[in-house]
DNA sequence: CATGAATGAGTATTCATTCAT
DNA sequence: AATGAATGAATACTCATTCAT
């Protein structure tokens, strides 16, 4: 069975080596403007052989998104709960922002969002997959500061949306419609007063 | 001269039916996906005519976006500083939420960030038009709560951004990825939640 | 009658500026390039009016070429024949190339050599009218030459189109495919040859 | 590598009846006129496989005139330079002038002319193209005969041009001008006076 | 199994000409 | 009489997908 699985072996490489143009592609020009053609010639297989892993530009885009988000939402693993309430957010403020710059989340989020209105399951299933896994871990954290009596007891869930909400704002979201703009020289100013808000009122 | 102001009004009516069905249009199926021809049917008028009105597709949908958030800024007009602190951050918050929801923003946003990798400047035009009048106004309001002593002296242009960004996260930013996304039930545990956190910091 | 004169002024007006801006336009873009609205906008009328004078973008052409050459033929005029044989035929040569030069003769031929599918008549008559009278004027003069003994007597009507046609192989034709080719230096090198090997054959 | 060579002459056989189609229409109807479409269908093959041969309409006429004009400047290899001077000079004469009415030269100079303003390049290089190789074939051949005594030491690279603009003036250019002219009857009493009147100069 | 050639159905844009006022 | 707006028909070019080999 060597020979079977030389075969296995040459067409998953292959695939991924289509996956990763295609990535790369889609992320420079979004989906309609992204060619096929060009995807394959950058992956090094005929358009046929594409088409025979993916039969349709809306299946490889499906699937780019889907294996793209994968990696997401293990940020959070290393952060341990020791040191003050303000230094542990901000470890995981930074943690957060790192993984949305490091790997190409807002690029990611941007193709998603332009096919909204042709790919509608693409679009929400991208976003709660990124949302969800991320938050789930968040929550957790903070309870267990709530546990250890960093944190006043308080709806959690609804607070890490809050606090997330206020350090994405100014963060996060211009990224989305400006390729070009990175983290900003006083993030840590923005971070800190995002902190401080909520633990004005959560301090324990 | 009445047979020139005829041909402005005529002229004027064919504008606004363009700029109407390609609104709906590009809304529908974002800006790659949209057919001028499509659009000019719908308009009813030729594809010449809407050529002779707006020279690129381009330029057209630049045109949609700049005149649809044209109107954006002007909701919080109405807005009185009586009552207490909360009363107002809830109103304001409300009428934040309706303009978003009632104009097709969140629509716009999502073709504007399509277009990002193809039109940079039309997205960060975009982008700055639909926050800075609103973030502007929102700053006054608040700095004019400080003097009214209802609010602590505190950087009210950092602390506008930080309070949207609570009420965004939850209430505006899924709509970006699913068009069938209306305001939640709990909208108001999340907005007085935000409000309440704020406060808990900055209230006088 | 003073108003309906100045009518006819207004509208001759009118429509030599018409035909101006369109032998401009047409020989800058040729026929097929050049756009009537271009021509209207440039001679300050309306596209109406240009299609009041002109019922056709083809009968503007032709008339355009015809009104065009009216003014050639005239070049020889001045020339006197005194003087030896081979000074009088450098004259000849030479103002024969300043007004294929001065006037946009070469222009003009391009335009219609290229609507010779589409306009064959216009063409043909471009060619004969250009041709026919520098061609009888230089004919009579050399008949001139040969009463005064100047030149032997021989086939002048077909001896002037060889004598032009050594002329024109290398210091005309060339234009014809390039727009930016002018006189060479060495024209009068060539312009004496040729007189000169004529001169072998025919001088008295 | 059957495949491969079968695929290669499959695309060669549809190269060259694009060609075909491409070079018929573009004589009919000029550079602008001629439709790619048109060409296409006439070819057989679809407008997209069209342009995977040429990538443009501008390309594909260049490579027309070009291969048309592939062959020019051949006609004299059969002339022995036997007989005498004249006998010489009137079969040279004559292939000249079956090459330029045998193949569509004088068609293609006319598209080519018509393109002057908008692609220059494509015209100067057929000039010199259809220019060049006959008269540096010819020039050679001038020049065995100065070797061999039959004609004169003198300026021969000059000498061609102007014997050979003698026999174009009426016996090519009017074909530039109508598409409809052909040899007329008494072009050999032009040649011969032609190659007379340079042998008066330069006869040995 | 893999390929590259082939295509049909589009797409944005232009322009000579007409027409309501 | 004069205009400027309006248009229908055309045109070059592209691309996701299929198919013969």
């Amino acid at each position: 069975m060597g020979l079977e699985q030389y075969r296995r072996s040459v067409k998953e490489s292959k695939r991924a080596s289509i996956l990763a143009a295609a990535q790369e592609n889609f992320l420079k020009n979004g989906f309609s403007r992204a060619a096929v053609a060009d995807i394959a010639r950058e992956a090094d297989v005929s358009t046929a052989t594409l088409y025979k892993h993916f039969s349709s530009k809306e299946e490889l885009f499906a699937t780019v998104v889907r294996e793209s988000y994968g990696e997401l939402g293990e940020e959070f693993g290393d952060i341990t709960t020791t040191g003050t309430a303000r230094e542990i957010l901000y470890k995981l403020a930074r943690a957060y922002l790192q993984a949305q710059f490091e790997h190409q989340v807002v690029g990611l989020m941007r193709i998603v969002i332009a096919e909204v209105p042709t790919a509608p399951e693409v679009a929400r299933n991208a976003y709660n997959y990124i949302t969800m896994r991320r938050h789930e871990q968040l929550t957790r954290i903070f309870d267990l500061m709530v546990e250890r009596k960093m944190l006043k007891p308080h709806n959690t869930n609804l607070g890490t949306y809050l606090i997330a909400g206020m350090i994405k704002e100014k963060l996060i979201w211009p990224a989305l419609f400006d390729a070009t703009v990175t983290l900003p020289d006083n993030a840590d100013e923005v971070i800190y007063e995002a902190i401080d808000i909520y633990l004005a009122r959560y301090a324990a």
